[in-house]
DNA sequence: GTGAAAGCGCTAACAG
DNA sequence: CTGTTAGCGCTTTCAC
């Protein structure tokens, strides 16, 4: 019932040495050829890199981490984000990382912990940590942005907005995300749609708003106060929210929630008051959760490349700090089953 | 607007020499404090321990792995797990390689790559990983986990069955789980159960429906077949069952789904059909997902300890492959809002 | 119990 | 363009 594969003792691979050896030059030329192939002699280098394919070698990142004396720790921090939108920011970060030949070390934040930015700083510090990726909404905490800061562990920031703390960040355009959301749904020929916000503790509800509002003053549509509604960013407000909405005397044709779990919530109370999705009312979310593919009818959303995000905050933290301040990535509006043109 | 804070070069953190000149004592001997204090005297154990607190000094993982030859290269290789799901099977194993110096490398398969075990296993052999979690469910692809065998890879499978490929596992007893939301269920009152399957091209539905079934056995239940329809694991699939179980001459007055998806789908379908849930239906799930913690009313459910099981997982591989075969961790049983007694 | 020497696999610094 | 010499921070092996 069990074999030698059982066992978990590295294999031997090649190495440099061996390598060198076959190809009849030094470990530095070897070394050379894999760091910067320019400055090595076109017929050299063919000669080792056969040398390295014949052996399947590979590089021992280890080894090359410690003499080259940057290996970094990188942490991650994150706070109450879902578990989806982490999962995929520790795929980004984790390749990212290999390639870098870095290290990822998960920090989970207590609300307890918040509450004292000092201390964390000091903790993360003394971890021994060289340098700190923040996931929102934690991202977005300026006191404690400031003391990490104050601590001396360069930052960068996963966040959509410019908190001013002045550290480096990573984000999509969410103005214009929800302003292209938006402008779908009218170009479909909705004209009353709805908007259903998030927790004012928070910054990226006010500015998915604001894109909500340009693409309204763009299509020359009046201003409703009536149909922009306060939600949580929960199911429940969601639900809520919705039935505010269903209850004006004329009801939207259309609701953009600012996230997908107030999105699905909608659905659900559409559904409770007999309505269809999309025929009676069309849906569109924010986020692209998983949620937004598991309920029925699929959420037509806003996808942020998420892992991408965490692999150029890795990248950025590699950085020296005087190139880039910030990346802008490109979003993706998401078409699925609960947008369709209103009845007519 | 930028201060030194931004870049990322390693702090020089304190070295073992640095620690042992304080300590007045050898390199050696500090290493030993660290790794087998026992053989070190004790009044020289503490004097090297004060020597480490005053300086701050922490070892050096890379460092370690190189010279201790034992830095083992991890892949997790999924194929189509929910991203929360796979967010915490991360934060398990990345937490479990850290304290272990090893390293995670994350390798999704394509549903391609599951056509083509041997070529898949062949990469992942090439890519010099020194072990592989395999996560579900294509740790219930037997060719694959054959094939991986064949290769040479030791591989630990996170399932709930035993495939007879004869590799480690680690799981919670999902029999006994099923068991123990059914008894739940009958303890409250309820008498007419529904259990919502899920693809027979997994083990897991069937697992959960043994559970179902031998609790209902032991209340001395009689057997309704109508009571169990089948189920994809999918949100749409759930509705469609509890349409069917909705239209049944006696319908049942609680629903156990095999998965949080079609759960939520079935709380879906209760609220369309105008019914309220928990007074009107109680609705019970299996893993826990985001799902269960978001919809309303929150769903009572299994939740299996993902993070605790890729921890596992990691320290199996990283035993010797005598020791231990499989491990078995305790399982929850999450009671939220989906669950009341009956309707008397 | 403790220490000295050697080396893990690689790259940095300097030569040639 | 290429090679030589050190040494990253730690553990191993073998002395004492």
């Amino acid at each position: 019932m069990r074999n030698d594969t059982d066992t978990l003792t590295r294999r031997s691979q090649p190495t440099l040495k061996e390598v060198a050896e076959r190809a009849g030059v030094s470990q530095m030329t070897v070394s050379r050829v894999l760091n910067s192939p320019d400055i090595v002699r076109q017929e050299t280098r063919e000669r080792v890199r056969a040398a390295i394919t014949e052996l399947n070698y590979r590089p021992n990142l280890v080894a090359r981490s410690l003499a080259g004396g940057r290996s970094l720790f990188i942490g991650l921090t994150y706070n109450n984000p879902s578990s989806g939108y982490l999962g995929e920011l520790l795929i980004g970060a984790l390749k990212s990382c290999r390639s870098g030949g870095h290290h990822l070390v998960v920090e989970e934040l207590s609300d307890g912990d918040v509450e004292e930015p000092e201390r964390v700083a000091e903790r993360l510090r003394e971890g021994g940590l060289d340098g700190l990726l923040v996931a929102p909404p934690l991202s977005e905490n300026a006191p404690l942005i400031e003391a990490l800061r104050a601590a001396g562990i360069p930052c960068v920031l996963i966040t959509p907005a410019e908190t001013g703390t002045g550290a480096r960040r990573v984000a999509i355009d969410e103005e214009a995300a929800a302003h292209a959301m938006t402008g779908q749904l009218l170009r479909l020929g909705h004209e009353r749609i709805g908007f259903v916000s998030g927790p004012d503790t928070q910054l990226a509800p006010d500015i998915r708003m604001q894109g909500y509002e340009r693409a309204l003053r763009e299509a020359g549509q009046p201003f409703r106060s009536e149909l922009i509604v306060p939600g949580a960013f929960t199911y429940r407000s969601g639900m809520e929210a919705t039935e505010r909405l269903l209850a004006l005397e004329e009801p939207p044709t259309a609701i953009f929630a600012a996230n997908d779990d107030m999105a699905a919530g909608v659905i659900a109370a559409a559904h409770r008051a007999a309505l269809r999705v999309p025929e009676d009312l069309s849906v569109a979310g924010f986020d692209d959760t998983e949620m937004a593919r598991t309920i029925w009818p699929s959420l037509t959303t806003i996808r942020q490349p998420i892992a991408d995000m965490a692999a150029c905050a890795v990248d950025l933290l590699g950085e020296d700090g005087q190139e880039r301040r910030a990346i802008v990535l490109d979003f993706e509006l998401v078409e699925r089953d609960s947008v369709a043109p209103p009845a007519s």
